[in-house]
DNA sequence: TTCGTTGCAAACAGTTTGCATGCGG
DNA sequence: CCGCATGCAAACTGTTTGCAACGAA
């Protein structure tokens, strides 16, 4: 996502790119996976005197445009994450809280059954699995 | 699960039954899937005076027990079920908050795979796939 | 000048903690 | 009497909202 066309899908709505927008889009980029506080630790390393207010509505904001999409990683602040990219499945370890990505295409079986059987659509894209990695399952 | 057997797994421990654990114990089996806020006031219609805190408290040490699990279903508060019974996963309709359950079977070909190939152990019970349900697909 | 955007402060929801009281064993 | 359990108030985290000021078109 470069800064024109960022600022073009804006125009559009009749809004503004400010560098606060372009800032914090460019974060969630290079942090992956980030609650809106990394989010806004990271923007400020950059540029101070960004506010907290502003990186939520912001991420809203940037949700609603369809560029970057967030998850609930069990409790606590959500994750944001950039959209475009492929989906992918989070696997979450309740014991170091590492986050690996994993291809929903595992998932379409469980998903064709659920929508033949119980008529639920699940949206892959937003799926969180708990459990323990294998790092931490060793030293148990 | 009864009230001697809660109180004996509590004197194990050098702990009391009282009446706040019990009811509370009481309300997580009655209502199913609750929120503390959800147990603190079915709670409340029987006995007044029984605090939030107690019951954040309770529901705590319930699950210590391996009496009570909690999911976090999407955003906001934690929901509380009786453990013991069947595990199961949820499925939540991001448009009309319902919520479904599931067998978990469903899941462990996904678990095995992921055991095999990410070398990370799934908790099945701990599974909430967000989507949509056929209820709401109708009026969309 | 208009209106989107921001920062600040305050409100708000959910949760946790410290502390004094109180009751059961 | 000892120590678990409770209630109350206050702190705390994460998030949202109201409002005035700023600045780009």
């Amino acid at each position: 996502m470069s800064a024109t066309s960022l600022a073009a899908m804006l125009r559009e709505r009749g809004l503004r790119l400010t560098p606060q927008r372009q800032l914090i889009l460019e974060a969630v980029h290079e942090l992956g996976h980030a609650t809106p506080e990394t989010v806004h630790n990271a923007v400020r390393e950059r540029v101070a005197g960004v506010n907290i207010t502003t990186v939520y509505r912001t991420l809203e904001l940037l949700e609603e445009l369809g560029l970057v999409n967030h998850t609930h990683l069990s409790h606590g602040s959500p994750t944001y994450h950039p959209a475009g990219e492929d989906q992918h499945v989070h696997l979450v370890c309740r014991s170091c809280g590492s986050i690996e990505e994993m291809d929903p295409a595992v998932l379409l079986p469980v998903c064709d059954r659920l929508r033949d059987e119980r008529d639920f659509r699940v949206d892959v894209g937003h799926v969180s699995l708990f459990g323990v990695c294998g790092k931490c399952k060793e030293s148990e």
